[in-house]
DNA sequence: TATATATTTGAGTGATCGTTCAAAAATTGG
DNA sequence: CCAATTTTTGAACGATCACTCAAATATATA
């Protein structure tokens, strides 16, 4: 009496649902690509997910909370301030990135004017990274890594809107990505 | 013998059209949208502009024209240097843009995954910009405004590069814009 | 005013969009 | 093997996409 299971492993599918997102964008993935990527048919896709909004909000969500738990990480091998350091070089870096600009910074940028929902929640997204960065600036502070004179808000602010910048910038073939984030680095040390 | 004349004003369509796609991107300005905005019927819309992408190009070409010309007559106002620091406040304050964020950018980041054509055509216009910045970096060196031990082309895409943040950041609600592009500006007098 | 030449109009093109749904296939417990 | 329940499948939906084109309309010269 009992049912058969499904075959995909949804959170593998999330996985590559939000590579394919974070590299085409929201309206530069079609439901097609979808399906042809997680080898899904539509009645599949739609019984396992809902719709391609629903699937998008999932790879925005698992985007972020691995974006925090490497910060985290980061923080605990190296200290607050090296973290930050360290990120600069990471995310321009990494060869396994489908792309090195930020995925909610390509949403949020894509759907805001139509003040679509997924903007939104990238927008809600990039507020929850701030707020890790602010947090890792204050630790940087009490462990007496950077100067007392300085908010730690404000320092998040730039420096995020710094690795916005950065990313963009190492999508390019006509910039060296690599010496904008050793200027951004060494910012930091003089803090 | 001789013909009627178009009643539109190509050149203003031409603006008009600039600023959606700047606002709503590429996908996410229709026809419908353009025939709306620009108050033309698809038979005239084609005739006069070709094709969707044709009039994209356009509007690109335009924006940059437009912003070159715009730092160009702050650095012959201002000098080099602060016509650099100028544009900083400029770009997050001016109330007449459509939109803060770049259009070269969010065009770039949109179409490159796919290798569009226009995306290509917004490299360029970057590279343009880009050589423009080294341009006035190199002329406030020259100036004494700046140390002499920088790079130019260095100091250009740094500068680029934090433009781009600074302006995507502008886009949030929960960005104090003003103050990273202060930041910004002051780090212009640290070189 | 008649004619030549252009623009304007809007219905219509095929393609693709995200999505639905009923039938077919598969798996598990009895 | 049968029955219950689920997943898988793929044809099809209405909407919208960028775009075409022939007919209607307007203008300027002769």
């Amino acid at each position: 009496m009992m049912p058969r299971k499904p075959e995909y492993d949804r959170d593998a599918l999330i996985g590559r649902a939000r590579d394919l997102f974070w590299r085409h964008g929201w309206a530069g993935t079609s439901l097609k690509d979808l399906e042809r990527e997680l080898h899904l048919k539509p009645g599949s896709f739609y019984a396992a997910f809902g719709s391609k909004d629903a699937l998008f909000a999932l790879a925005m969500e698992r985007y972020t909370q691995e974006g925090v738990a490497r910060l985290t990480e980061f923080a605990d091998k190296f200290g607050p301030k090296a973290a930050l350091k360290a990120q600069t070089t990471f995310v321009i870096e990494a060869p396994e990135l489908p792309s090195k600009a930020c995925m909610l910074a390509k949403t949020y940028a894509e759907l805001q004017a139509r003040e679509h929902v997924l903007a939104q929640k990238a927008a809600k997204h990039m507020t929850e990274m701030k707020a890790c960065f602010t947090n890792l600036f204050r630790r940087a502070q009490e462990a007496g890594e950077i100067g007392q004179d300085h908010d730690p808000e404000r320092l998040a602010a730039r420096y995020q809107s710094d690795l916005l910048g950065l990313r963009l910038s190492a999508e390019r073939t006509d910039v060296d990505a690599g010496l904008i984030a050793a200027d951004i680095a060494a910012d930091l040390d003089r803090l």
